[in-house]
DNA sequence: GCAAATTAATGATTTATTCAAG
DNA sequence: CTTGAATAAATCATTAATTTGC
């Protein structure tokens, strides 16, 4: 029931090809007054309202967002995946590391891959962990910009740059050397759903209960806890 | 000179259209992992470093803005001068009209052909001029759900819809018969430079110094002053 | 074939975040 | 620092696809 009792909007499919034509040529929020065009125009086509184009433009635009994330997404974990693994291998292989690490089991990732559930839904939550290491070895301007440091001066630190050209050119896998340990991804940013995808894929990797940072003056300090 | 002694990074086309990819899918402040995992993954085709993946996401939001409030103004000084123009060929074709404004020129609408004009790649646009005079229109959830209200029920009023289907198409220029009469887009905010673009431009108006609306209940009081 | 049941899409609302003006 | 404006994200809810058992 199309038409009449129907509580929502059932678009036609002339509607929805001229919204979707309208959308591949760029817009996306249109305006009140464009909503209103629309609308008229559309409703040759069928019943049709000013919020039926705004939702349709909110929720279209959305998902086409979210499909490109998923994506994007993907990506980057097979990446990290794959560097992790590398990463982990070339560890447990070193003869420097620690013996104490050697019995860490590997975690499951079905059960930890969300290591800071604080850091939740929203991509934002994850800003009280930014920290853009590398600031502190940008050139100049971060001595003079001091305004840069307030805010991340006291943050976790995650890993630090080697440096710009030195970094050699890793095949697909790789990325560029770290001056300390990297650590994998500390914020869940970007990935709720989007891991639910991955829950059965299984990933050899360390998992720790907190990492914690602390910088005063030119020290740092690196807490590690291992549950 | 751009790999050797060049003090800048310079971004090859590759990726830019990468960076680009991921900002359109929404991406705008990468945290400092994420800001790596690009690194690396840009690193494969040609020089880059994390400060670069950082700034770039800084100053291309940044100037993404500056655009969309640019792109907005014109829209909004448009918009103006076509409401301008509607409204003094009603009032100059109605009986009522005063004598005085019979000989004001109409303005060249060949400016005025681009139904869409702010509706480009990237179209944020218009937000200020949001306002979807609908929500006062919703059949019944909205007296029940007094809670739509509670947002918008004390704001700017600009037109409201004479309902779905029963609005004629109207050729091109056109939009739906009003119930009330539509103003044009209230709010000047994020203007500052972009406002001296356009000093110049005449235009044949008249100019309120504020226009305010407030609902209470069922009863809407409209102010106009005029300076 | 064909409905009941189940799942996927998508329209409509609500909530959280961002941005910037005061 | 607070706050208003305006999304964008998350969520709810209904419709359409589809699967399934007969």
């Amino acid at each position: 029931m199309s038409p009449a009792g129907s509580t929502r909007w059932c678009p036609t499919p002339q509607q929805l090809m001229m919204l979707d034509e309208m959308y591949r040529s760029g817009i996306r929020t249109p305006n009140a007054t464009q909503i209103q065009q629309i609308t008229s125009q559309l409703s040759l086509y069928g019943k049709i309202e000013g919020k039926n184009v705004f939702y349709w433009f909110q929720n279209h635009k959305a998902r086409d967002r979210q499909k490109l994330r998923k994506k994007l997404t993907r990506q980057l974990q097979h990446q990290q995946q794959l560097y992790h693994h590398h990463q982990l291998l070339h560890y447990l292989d070193s003869p420097t590391a620690s013996p104490a690490f050697r019995h860490l089991p590997y975690y499951n990732s079905t059960s930890s891959l969300n290591l800071f559930p604080q850091a939740g839904i929203h991509d934002e939550a994850a800003k009280q962990v930014m920290n853009y290491a590398w600031k502190f070895d940008i050139p100049e301007r971060v001595d003079k910009n001091t305004g840069m440091m307030r805010t991340y001066g006291c943050d976790w630190l995650m890993m630090v740059d080697v440096g710009p050209s030195s970094s050699p050119c890793y095949p697909m896998i790789s990325r560029p050397p770290l001056k300390t340990l990297e650590l994998f991804p500390l914020t869940a940013s970007n990935l709720k759903e989007e891991c639910n995808d991955n829950i059965n894929s299984t990933d050899s990797s360390v998992s720790l209960s907190s990492v914690s940072c602390n910088i005063t003056g030119t020290a740092a300090k690196i807490t590690l806890s291992i549950p």
